[in-house]
DNA sequence: ATTTTTCATGAAAGCGTTTTCCACACTTGC
DNA sequence: GCAAGTGTGGAAAACGCTTTCATGAAAAAT
């Protein structure tokens, strides 16, 4: 007794109508007769029809399915991202397509062309860097595509993000307020605009702002993870370096619990602010002063934007800047 | 200039050979002489065509894809899952469609629908719980599932997941071997199987080898979050217990959290192991001892035995357990 | 040299929908 | 009473591919 899948050829001879009548009481065309209607509604669930999506989406060249690039689901930030994302598109009875990229070029090359192949109807990008030959075939494709979490370096693309200009300047005043001279700079890679280009322009011109002179070696370059941070708090440990500012929250817990493990008092003997809020934040001990991100909605109006994009509204702004805050919790004094 | 697409059919005319040995091609079916061979793919490479995966899936009968159903992305726990399924998914090129369900019966009945309206080769469920309505549209349906992260209840479907019951055993019974006599168990929904039936029972377990009698008031039920292990933290501290097992690791982090804020040293006075090993278990301070779970494991050995199910090959053992630890950190004594 | 195999390829029938025309049967309006 | 709508519904052509079957040519076997 295998379930052999009823077609909506079967609904129709079941019905005593046409496909066509079937295909237009499943999309609510009204140009049925309620009777009619009522019929071929009878059958579909006599027959327990279910649409399938794939033809649909061969007939009518919509997939109604978009596809998001994630660097990585297992970082918070990028999954609460997602998380915004996914309930807007299930909002607008789209489906998601997730795939990994790890901020690897090629990956993310990858991963493009399956989705395209997919025919999903619109993309979501997240990742904070973006090659050329990655925009070339943006550009290329006639399918939507935002980015979320992230600015497009030359804002070619529509975006949703906070100003990480405003927000680290804003985060490093405090910091020198308090009276540290001497603040770390710590974040990913430099190469990725967000921390190279708009973080540590905040950097710079808080800096400008307070007549403190730039320090190269001040500027600690490294990755996002836990271990990072653990390390460099070694090597911050041994310096005349009183704060920090850090990229990442995963990045800051490692550096917060590293200086801790070491005895550094936090927030007495050194100060830190993180950036993006997650729940990582408000876990560790002392709880991290953090620059706060709307994340569910940064994805949430991605998204959003992205249906609009879709339905080729028109767009008032396509780079969208979201308010951030600034939360002091026990990292800093007062 | 719009990039109108090409298909197979203008491939063809343009390497002056038929759709069906442009497909062999694509398709890298051996039967094609290397110089038509070559042609073609010189082809494909001038129109820079993209064979449309809907209309293969359509014409196939196969969506290389696989639906994942999951509560929340933006627990870990389901993350680093997600992330071992997605992995080994890419290795046997499929993609992932990635569905929160909450949790929610209703939603999870509805995201199940539209996974199966898009044909999706197989899926993949994580969940605690599994109504019966669920279970009837599983076996229902040809689409071959496995449950990642959970068994289910009757065993009816192949699951990967680690041994509850013993590792619950094992952390009770440290708990208790530690001096501890009151021993709070706090999970989840006791509904929930994987609460009410194997880790209660773990924990039942340990309580009779140990000779130390049952006591309902030790059980607290409550839901996953954070803030209810701060909650319960204020209502453990006015009790006689002097130590706790808990289900869910940012609820721990939360009862963890709440104990010290509230001046209760863990773990002199009160002693905590939690069960998930996130990466949250050990952001905290002082670290929480947890069991471990090789979590991305649990997913990508899921999705191996997904492919294995496609491809009908047969299976030797559906419900696969794998190894668990028990790292003693800082909240328990040696 | 003839028959049998094997190889390479093409023709065409699906796959399950949507959608564009058409056509028919009624209503209206005058 | 007739022309002009209007509301329903059917026929059939896409959609872009896979796959079966048939076929002719070349290679192998006799």
């Amino acid at each position: 007794m295998e379930k052999q899948t009823v077609t909506i050829y079967d609904v129709a001879r079941e019905a005593g109508v046409s496909m066509a009548t079937v295909s237009r009481v499943v999309n609510g065309n009204q140009n049925v007769k309620p009777a009619t209607r009522q019929r071929v509604n009878d059958v579909i669930d006599k027959l327990d029809y279910r649409p399938n999506a794939v033809a649909r989406g061969l007939a009518s060249k919509k997939s109604t399915t978009i596809g998001v690039i994630i660097p990585d689901v297992t970082n918070a930030y990028f999954a609460s991202l997602a998380r915004g994302i996914d309930d807007v598109a299930s909002m607008y009875k789209y489906n998601i397509i997730m795939e990994n990229s790890d901020e690897n070029d090629q990956k993310e090359m990858a991963v493009l062309n399956t989705l395209l192949a997919k025919q999903v109807d619109g993309i979501i990008f997240m990742g904070n860097r973006v090659t050329d030959k990655l925009r070339e075939e943006f550009s290329h494709s006639r399918t939507p595509i935002v980015f979320a979490g992230s600015v497009d370096d030359e804002e070619s693309v529509p975006s949703v993000s906070i100003d990480y200009i405003e927000s680290t300047a804003e985060a490093i005043s405090k910091l020198i307020k308090e009276g540290n001279k001497k603040v770390a700079f710590i974040s990913g890679s430099l190469s990725e605009p967000i921390n190279g280009k708009y973080r540590l322009a905040g950097y710079k011109q808080a800096l400008k702002e307070a007549g403190i002179k730039f320090d190269e070696k001040l500027i600690f370059e490294t990755d996002y993870s836990y271990e990072s941070g653990i390390k460099l708090a070694s090597q911050l440990k041994d310096t005349d370096i009183t704060a920090a500012f850090a990229g990442d929250d995963r990045l800051a817990a490692g550096v917060l619990n590293g200086l801790t493990d070491q005895g550094v008092k936090v927030p007495d003997q050194f100060a830190l602010i993180t950036s993006n809020d997650t729940q990582v934040a408000q876990l560790v001990r002392p709880q991290l002063t953090s620059i706060t991100q709307p994340l569910y909605d940064i994805g949430a109006v991605s998204m959003r934007l992205l249906t609009k994009l879709m339905n080729k509204e028109e767009i008032e702004e396509p780079t969208i800047t979201l308010p951030y805050g600034l939360d002091s919790r026990e990292t800093t004094k007062k």
